[in-house]
DNA sequence: GAAAAAGTGGGCAAAAGTGGGAAATATGAT
DNA sequence: ATCATATTTCCCACTTTTGCCCACTTTTTC
């Protein structure tokens, strides 16, 4: 099984509905097909994770001491937008109020496969970001990517 | 079966009632289902374990030595505001003044997932927690979950 | 170019959430 | 002990939201 790639522009309705993209949906195994957990990202997007991958962050989380104070902080916080959201038979995924408020999204969704996950941004807010990342593309790289 | 997560903010009526998510209800196993146990929480809010969790608790304070002063003094703290709840029909759990007023909950209740249990709080007192938190939510990602 | 799949939109029934009344149980004071 | 006050418990009724289903348009595929 492949990890997410590739993007589209597809809208969303009264009901915050947005269409799953077929070809990231083809990237899921079949049994976590249906289910995705959907929640806030970084740089004001949405996050949405199939359910498996998500079991694996879970497993991480479980791994955090809740007597700790910094760990029942970052739980709080990381848990908090966090919800299952399960794909209607059009394969569409709601999202909700919040999340939609949060990202600033109105229309249309850019929708982002990002290899474990796939991103839902307001598509001008992402230009946006982009422009304002201070490294260009290749620096970028060269950085993240290393020598 | 998932841990809990996601948020509400849900009306707490004169009784002291207050609708426990669906969502949530979800993550249970249907036995446990119908009965919470709560008590204080860290931080000024209301913890409500499902009665299955809360026996591995049990266990786990099982596993003290009550020969050993720290370990009695725990077990005490921890126990002595514990108690079971049973949800009414409508999924709705109801919250004892005590534990209401150690919480300074008043119209309404933020309810958080988090992974073992559900917390119940002030709206208000959580903002203020959140703000309060030295660190904030990128830097504290980075800290508790590693490179 | 027809058939299938993908994407879009809306209606309706079921469930979730909210509120309150009346009976049952406790608590506390006289 | 008894009465008054306060909870608790178990109902029922109402409103809003959600989930599910169907129909239509557009794009892809053979």
């Amino acid at each position: 099984m492949s990890g997410f790639k590739g993007q589209a522009t597809y809208s969303i309705d009264a009901k915050g509905r947005v269409a799953v993209p077929a070809k990231m949906r083809a990237c899921m195994s079949t049994d976590a097909r249906e289910t995705f957990v959907v929640t806030r990202g970084f740089e004001e997007c949405i996050y949405a994770y199939p359910l498996d991958r998500w079991r694996d962050i879970e497993r991480e989380i479980e791994g955090l001491n809740p007597y700790n104070r910094q760990d029942r902080a970052f739980t709080r916080r990381f848990l908090r937008w966090a919800e299952e959201v399960v794909l209607d038979k059009k394969g569409r995924i709601a999202l909700h109020r919040p999340l939609i408020e949060y990202a600033g999204i109105n229309q249309n969704a850019l929708i982002l496969g990002s290899q474990r996950h796939i991103e839902f941004w307001d598509p001008q807010k992402f230009d946006e970001y982009l422009a304002a990342e201070e490294a260009d593309y290749e620096t970028l790289a060269t950085q993240v990517m290393g020598g």
